[in-house]
DNA sequence: GTGAAAGCGCTAACAT
DNA sequence: ATGTTAGCGCTTTCAC
């Protein structure tokens, strides 16, 4: 084991306290020597003193650590918002656990319920349904900042993107870039799970952007799947495909995940993906730039969110309850299009 | 605050030995009697009782925690690594944290530090310079597994892939699918950092498969950037095509990122990606799919490396000292090509 | 079958 | 200017 305090204090032949003082910047302010602080320092980074956080952690009722619970680090937007929270708070001090759920309630529970006993100070939580942040705030006396979906729970800091205006724009513009007549284009939106709220906007707002655009009903179809994961973005795809002859000109995707599945499917069943075939999808990715396609997305504000987040979870460690809904704006970028 | 045993005791009126072994499942052991047992239990669930881990930490000098330290989050490979293994140790009951250190040294070291205050269990690191493992010894006396670099330190336990064969049968199986004639054949590998050992057994590889294929030496490139990053990856093939008109008709990458940011050069600068372009990879992307090219990818077995890791991560806290080097192997990739 | 008590390493109020 | 000490909540040895 590393050298205590006590040690250190009884090595010297002084007390804890003035050890303890000293060492952490106090000193002044108890009016310790100088001689003594900096003889204390000395010996300390000789026989590499390391204080015992956990000590520390028990005294002060407060661990310095927080946690992140996200659905998935393999999807790049998630694990984005890990990388940039992580450092973020590590800025401040503090270490941060990151957890993934895979959208499971019971698992997000459960890791809400371990982190209440790990005392951590505060929960970044994408939440995977409306009831998770009143059963983690039990443990959570708001110490708690919702990421990505807004269940409407104004009783939270809650941080997402403007799901609704962003479809609306991603819509529009593949529409106008659209070469064929409105009366013969077939367009599909594929939407993971269509219970979470950021799915709900992007449906909607695709709804939005499509009225009065001509395209005929029959001609715009929604299939919405479980999840937002590859394997149901390509089971969606091959129902589309069965239940309706025609492929679709124009392609929308809920995530990237989905968009991947979709474009997987349509290798799979006829062969590739059509070049002319247009592209939409929300979040983005370096590798869409090199698709052969017209492809458009749509960029979520990782930065900025993150930075909400942790302005917001400073608040709530202040005592300071005034919970704010951050909607950060998207970037629509576009490829091979107009 | 929540409850805690001592409130409990004296609610119930036994002490504080009999609800901890009651809760600890260790009433058996001891021999408390069943009535007693379900009485604490069923006390401590009505009303949620959570233990402290802090004050068990102390106690135990055991946290059931450890940390996992990878350069990036951004990038795919590690951020499924980091999934992988939180997983694993979750399953263990450990909690992970994760941070990232952007390969710098300084970075890491001051993680490392940092994870030792705070009494970590063992750490996971993917080590950004050979002194790394030898400095956090100091602290870890060998609860440390080094992953994906093979620094040749015998001393720790070190899981990584078998780069140097990889990236021969990544070579050999582009070169089998080249239309072109070998005398006339451009080809141009783009490294990140030579320092670490995955790239140089990278290189190495490539430099083997090369050997006695007829592609003279004038028309083979290496080109080397200090990091396996985006715009690393771009700075290197605006290089490379700065020095040499030509453009190559095969293209090698030592990381997505690399990759990326190459093609994204190349589209700045001649305008698109040639479809007849050979290109590979090492690690792997769903997307790397629906690109018009001839693309190989070497997908390395993160289940397989977790799983090692984990492993030998439980023979340290087991005091059991044989650190084995774990090798796995990865997967080659081909799309559009035979 | 159950209880008393020490002690993990630290902080800070209070005493000197 | 420095020292004494209680106590954070838990586990476990030893005593009864």
């Amino acid at each position: 084991m590393a050298k205590t305090i006590e040690e250190i204090a009884s090595e010297l032949s002084v007390s804890t306290t003035t050890v303890s003082l000293a060492l952490s910047g106090k000193a002044r302010q108890y009016r310790i020597s100088m001689a003594t602080e900096e003889r204390i320092k000395a010996y300390a980074e000789e026989h590499g003193y390391q204080i015992n956080h956990t000590a520390r952690s028990l005294r002060l009722q407060r661990t310095d650590t927080m946690a992140l619970i996200v659905p998935r680090l393999s999807n790049h937007f998630f694990a984005s918002l890990a990388e940039k929270l992580e450092i973020r708070c590590r800025d401040a001090g503090i270490q941060l656990f990151v957890s993934c759920c895979y959208d499971n309630p019971d698992t997000q529970l459960q890791l809400i319920q371990n982190f209440r006993q790990r005392n951590i100070d505060g929960l970044f939580v994408v939440p995977s349904n409306p009831q998770i942040p009143e059963k983690a705030n039990r443990f959570f006396k708001h110490r708690m900042v919702l990421l990505d979906r807004d269940f409407g729970l104004r009783d939270f800091p809650v941080i997402i993107t403007d799901n609704k205006n962003a479809s609306i724009s991603l819509t529009e513009k593949i529409l106008a870039n659209n070469a064929k007549a409105a009366g013969e284009t077939e367009i599909l939106f594929l939407a993971g799970n269509p219970d979470m709220p950021s799915i709900k906007a992007r449906i909607s707002g695709f709804e939005t952007a499509l009225k009065g655009k001509k395209i005929p009903e029959k001609n715009i179809r929604i299939v919405t799947v479980p999840r937002n994961g590859f394997n149901e973005g390509t089971e969606g795809m091959q129902a589309a495909l069965a239940a309706k002859k025609a492929i679709p000109d124009i392609l929308l995707t809920s995530s990237i995940p989905v968009f991947e599945g979709a474009l997987h499917a349509l290798k799979q069943q006829i062969g590739e993906v059509p070049a002319t075939m247009m592209l939409a999808t929300f979040d983005d990715h370096t590798m869409l730039d090199f698709l052969p396609n017209p492809v458009c997305s749509a960029k979520q504000d990782s930065d900025h969110m993150i930075r909400a987040a942790y302005d917001e979870m400073e608040k709530l460690i202040k005592n300071i309850h005034a919970p704010q809904t951050h909607i950060a704006s998207l970037k629509i970028i576009a490829r091979n299009m107009v």
